[in-house]
Order: structure tokens, then sequence, then C-alpha cells
RNA sequence: GCCACUUUAGCUCAGCUGGUAGAGCAACUGAUUUGUAAUCAGUAGGUCGUUGGUUCGAUUCCGACAAGUGGCUCCA
């Protein structure tokens, strides 16, 4: 007999030889239909596998996060299975569930698949799962493993199992699929009930893109019709306020074939939003002591040698234009022209911190295959600012950086983001990276201790710095998933060298600075895109382009209504009156479709008081006021950028 | 850049197996002068993304190119 603890910390006794499925059905047989994995002494395992040795046990079932990996893990050699039987010959290569779902990467021998085979695996799929097949494992020695493969012509599997041991390989087999296989899988086939195959991608072998590419076909699962539908209509739901969707509908940008793909075009209602943030970064930059410059967009390849750019960022930048002799690139970053200014006068310790900030215009040549509404474009305008200091000096400026991310996040309300420290990798040094691997790992502990004292948490990832030095990204995520770098704060030990930038020292010494890169706001274009999607279209006031709506009852009233107008206007808020001849009703229903904060509803009540009848988009009707009340109440709405609700 | 898909009026979308296109909203005109999420009527608007090919004939079939979308690689 074993003793099996519960998560309660109850304690039962069971033969040993027992598996989760056998103590589940115990328990009740609702239990045991619902189990799909099972976590043995902390591992994940299939809730069939017998269970010979005391263990702590936790049943996991489609309310655990590992019980719908499993679940989903289970599905795509599902799908492997139909797609075998669909394709003979297909060798596949990984198949893993992810956050939403699962994929399979497969090589299909040159065969396209489109989205009428995505519809026949699907049923291909259902019947499988009818059958009610048992996911079986088997413990399996590595020879035996790569005889089974090399019978099979699976060079795939055979690259996988050149890392793996006798004793650490099994095989998985549920109907007539059988796979290389760690595990670990749900009883049966029987209760994925309902199946979605989503999209069809190529996806480079091993993430390379050096490599063949394999056909990816990704897919989702649920226990029940029902879920599926929410979850169809959640990513429904999730398009309303999709960027894009929203930008077209309130009017915030454009773009054109003929400007170019990833060139925006800001209407005029976009570019309201563009000066409300220039604003606040203004005076927020202004109130830290940073100054103002502004510089061209473009400079010789000679600078772009000094600054690294050409030998490491060479590929995202446009290419040159040749003039009397010389090549000029558009430029990708600001940091260079911002370094001239540094060195354009002598500096001294008590210059420094030296910070300098531009709204500056920068170009990229992104790959077409990347862009993205607003989120990634070739033409971006950057929330830039770069501070000269010593050493003793850099962890408060990094911190000072952080403080101002945590001061505008608290303005819009952002609160999911992840903090993530980019560290260089080894392998790229001299190729993406600066080849000093001293100073990265220096500047890395750096950056580190910074945060760690701050006691602001983050994560740390391998191989995604800048090339100059490594950073503080805060990651986002688009509506439909997509993961962004919303704002940056870099580090730089690279550059200031190149550029020969110095500063006198107390001891009349030359030392030159470190440098900080940084971007609270991000770009314009990938804030002001997640900013639609985190407001769904619903800017607070002081960000909303138009700010009031005035909606005249009848023609009557307009001419009161003008005179309103005329009075927020000179107070500076954006006000515009409906003098079309329609229904009240449909005015109303305009303006709030069109997302305007405030509505004013003026007939001859409220023009007899001097008043307006208010409407808070969303909220409905708020009640009659004074205009001069509703003026001081928005103005200090605006004042503070209150971020209604 | 690579894989898959999409592209019809300003917007959202119909258009079965090839016989040169339709709706709703928006726009314009007129009537109505309106009290909190769509007043009624009329008018105008499209060489069906571009370009080759097949065909007596192509929005429809095939190819190329462009842009967009979902991924891969890459990134603020």
């Amino acid at each position: 007999m074993i003793n099996v603890t519960f998560p309660d910390g109850a304690v039962r006794q069971y033969e040993a030889g027992v598996s989760a499925l056998d103590v589940a059905k115990s328990i009740s047989e609702g239990l045991a239909r619902k189990v799909l994995a099972a976590s043995v002494n902390g591992q994940v395992w299939d809730a069939t596998r017998p269970i010979n040795e005391d263990a702590t046990l936790k049943l996991l079932t489609w309310d655990d996060t590992d019980g719908k990996s499993t679940f989903w893990h289970s599905s795509a050699h599902l799908m492997a299975e139909a797609v075998e039987t669909m394709f003979p010959g297909v060798k596949f290569w990984v198949g893993p569930a992810i956050d939403r779902g699962f994929y399979y990467d497969m090589d299909l021998g040159g065969k396209q698949i489109g989205e009428d085979d995505l519809k026949a695996l699907e049923k291909k799929m259902n019947e499988l799962a009818k059958q009610n097949n048992a996911y079986q494992r088997k413990e399996i020695a590595k020879a035996e493993a790569i005889k089974y493969f090399e019978e099979k012509g699976d060079e795939y599997k055979l690259d996988l199992l050149q890392n793996l041991n006798d004793g650490e390989i099994t095989f998985y087999t549920q109907g007539q699929f059988t796979d290389l296989c760690r595990g670990p899988h749900i009883p049966t086939t029987g209760s994925i009930k309902a199946i979605k195959l989503m999209s069809i991608a190529g996806a480079y072998w091993k993430g390379d893109e050096k490599n063949k590419q394999l056909t990816r076909i990704y897919g989702i699962t649920f226990p029940n019709q029902k879920e599926l539908d929410e979850y169809l209509l959640m990513l429904e739901e999730a398009k309303k306020r999709d960027h894009r969707k929203l930008g077209k509908e309130l009017s915030i940008y454009t773009m054109d074939d003929d400007v170019g793909q990833g060139l925006i075009m800001w209407l005029p209602n976009g570019t309201i939003i563009i000066e409300e943030l220039e604003k606040l970064a203004k005076e927020t930059e202004a109130e830290a002591g940073y100054k103002r410059v502004v510089t061209p967009h473009i400079a010789k390849e000679s600078m772009y040698l000094t600054s690294g750019h050409l030998p490491y960022y060479a590929d995202s930048m446009y290419p040159p234009m040749e003039l009397e002799g010389e090549k000029y690139y558009l430029r990708s970053m600001n940091c260079p022209h911002h370094h001239k200014i540094f060195a354009a006068e002598p500096k001294s310790y008590r210059d420094l911190p030296y910070r300098v900030a531009e709204y500056g215009t920068v170009y990229r040549y992104e790959q077409s295959g990347e862009l993205f509404g607003l989120m990634r474009v070739r033409c971006l305008h950057m929330n830039d600012a770069h501070i000269y200091c010593t050493k003793e000096q850099f962890a408060a400026e990094f911190k000072a950086v952080n403080d101002m991310y945590l001061k505008y996040f608290k303005i819009f309300g952002i609160d999911k983001y992840v903090m993530r420290l980019s560290l260089h990798s080894k392998e790229k040094l001299g190729v993406k990276y600066v080849n000093e691997p001293e100073l990265w790992l220096e500047t890395e502990a750096l950056v580190r201790d910074v945060m760690t004292e701050a006691g602001i948490p983050f994560i740390e990832v391998q191989d995604e710095a800048a090339f100059y030095g490594p950073k503080i990204d805060v990651q986002i995520w688009s509506v439909i998933g997509r993961e962004f770098t919303l704002a940056t704060n870099q580090v730089d030990f690279s550059q200031g060298r190149s550029f020969k930038l110095q500063y006198t020292t107390q001891d009349n010494t030359s030392e030159t600075p470190l440098i900080i890169h940084r971007a609270p706001l991000g770009t314009h274009e990938r804030f002001i895109g997640f900013l639609l999607e985190h407001y769904a279209g619903k800017l607070p006031v002081w960000l909303a382009p138009l700010q009031v709506k005035i909606l005249p009852i009848s023609e009557k009233f307009i001419p009161y209504c003008q005179e309103v107008q005329r009075q927020l206007r000179k107070a500076g808020v954006r006000v515009e009156v409906d003098e079309r001849n329609e229904k009240i009703g449909k005015k109303i229903r305009e303006a709030e479709l069109g997302k305007v904060p405030y509505m004013a509803v003026v007939g001859e009540r409220e023009m007899a008081e001097n008043k307006l009848g208010l409407r808070r988009q969303g909220k409905g009707d708020i009640g009659a006021q004074a205009v001069d009340e509703f003026l001081n109440m928005i103005l200090e709405e605006i004042r503070e950028r209150k971020s209604g609700e």
C-alpha cells in the first residue's frame, strides 16, 4: 500500500500501481470523467500512469492550466493522426500546447494545403476523437526509437532523438498514430469534443530563417461545443477594439498605396492625440530637467559607421541616397544626432547628467510581412531622450526613468505589462552586439541592481538587448494577443566611446559618460495604437479629439449653441455643434458611436436657463448644468488628465 | 523576406456552377423643426486591387505584381 496525499492535506491509502484516474474513480465517477492529467509530486503525469510510491497528488482538470495544456497537447497528436491519415508520408517536427490551443509543425513534402484541407482535417479529427482511443505511453530504448524513425524516414524526429538518452525516451500511441513525445497526455481522445483549426502558417525549422520552412497548423479544442463558441465570440469581440478598426472608425490615421507600406498619415483626430501626448511628455521632461533639441532626419554614412548602426543595424535601415559623392542615410535612431549635440560644446562633470529630448522621427526598413497597423510601421515618432551621466549618477538616473514610466502608466491606467530585462547573447557578440563581453556583464549587473533595489518586478530574457547595451523593455499585448515593447529604457556603454564623448572630471581628467536611451511613451504610432485598444476607443477627455458635441434639438437653438461653442473654444475645449437637420435621437446615437466624451443637448429649457443638457458617453443623461459650471468641470478633468472611468 | 488567406461604391458586405454588378449606412437634394441611441422620400456614386492569359465573352477560371490579414523570422 502507498500513501497518497491530496492538496487539502488528506492522506488516503491505495495499492501500489494505482493510477490517478483510479484514485479519481474511487472518489466519484463524475470526477473521473473530468480528469485530464495529474500532478504527481509536482510533476505533470498521465492520469493513467501507475503510481508506485507514496506521493502527493493533484488531479488536473480543464480548470487547471496544466490540465488545459495537456488537453491541447493531446489535441495536437490527434491532429497529427488526422494529417497522417490524409497525407501519408508526412513528417512531424514538434506540436506543443500554447497559450490558446496548440500547433504542430510538419513537413508535407512540398504539398501545399489550404483552408479546405483544414475543414477536412477537422472532420477527420472529430471522427478519430469519437473512436475514444486511449493515449498509451511506452518507454523505449534509444536504439529502438532510432530504428523506428529511420524506417519511417523521419529525419526530424531523429534530430530530436540526438539530444535524448536511454531512460528518457517515450512513445505515445493513440489509434493508428505513434509519436516520440515526453507527454503527458489525457486518457482518451473522447474528451476532445469541439475542434477548430485556426490557420496555416509557415514556420522555419528550429526558428531559424536559414532552415527549411515547415507547415504549421494552429488549432484549438474544448471539452464541449459551448466553450468553443464562447471562445470564437470572444475573438470577435476583441476584433471590435482592434486599433486598426477603431483607427478607421474614429478617423485617427490612414495609409495609402502611393505613399508606401507602413507609412502612417495622421488625420486631424490622430494629430490631436499626438499633440496632447507631446504636451504631457514636454511638461514631464521639463520638470525632470531635460533640455529639448531638434535634429535632422538624415546623416552621412560616416556617422553611422562611428555609431555602429551600419555594422550592427544596417538591415533595418533604408538604403542610402547618394549626392555629391556622399552617402546619406535616413536615420533609424536619434541617438547619434544627440551624441553630436553633446559633443558640440565641451562638458564638465558640472554639466552632468546632461539630458536631451526630442520627439524624433526615425525610419526603419521593416520587412513587409512584419508590418502591423500602427504597432509596427516604417516611419515612427519616438518619445526619445538621451541622458549622459557618470557611473555614480547612473543608478539614480535609470531609476528616475523607471519612475517616469510608472507615472505615465498611472495616468493611462496601464497595469497589464511586464518589465523585461533584455540581455545580450554571448554567441552573437560581434554580430548582433558590440564585442565587449566584460562591459556587457558589468552593465547588465548594474541594471539588475537598480531594478532589484527599486523593488520593481522584472523578468530576464537572453538575446533581446540593443546592439549597444542591455535594456528594460515594457512588454504589452495587443487585443489579438500579439506582444510588443511599449516603452524602453536602455544603457549604452558603447557609443560614448565610439563618438569620443568626454567630460572633464573634478580632478581635471577626461571621462566617457554612460548613456541612457529612453522612450517611456515609446513611439506615437505604437503608443496610440495601444491606447486605442486599451480604452476601446473611448479616450479620456484630455486625449479625445472631440471633447464636447453640442446637439441642438432643432435649428431654432443653433445660435445659442454657437455662442456656447465660442465660450468653450475660447477656454481651449474641443467642441462642435451638430447643426444637421436630424432628430435628437440620431444626433445622440452618432455622438455615442463616435465616442465623444460629453454631449450637450440644447432645447427650449436649456436656452432659457443658460444651461446644457449633459450626457456622458456610455453613461447616458447626467442632468442639466449651467454653462460655466460645466466649463469648470471639464477644464479640471482635462487639466488633471483624468482617466474617466 | 517566407507560408497561408483576402481584395466588389466613402464604410460594412451580397453576387450559385463564366453572359460587363446589388443592399444597408454615409454623401447630395427635398419634405419634416424635432427632447436623450437610426424621420421620410428622391438623387448620385463602381473600367469588381493592378496587369497578363484562357475563352465568342472574365468580377467569376489560371499566372504575375501590389496592398491587407493570420503566422514564422525580426522589432519601438
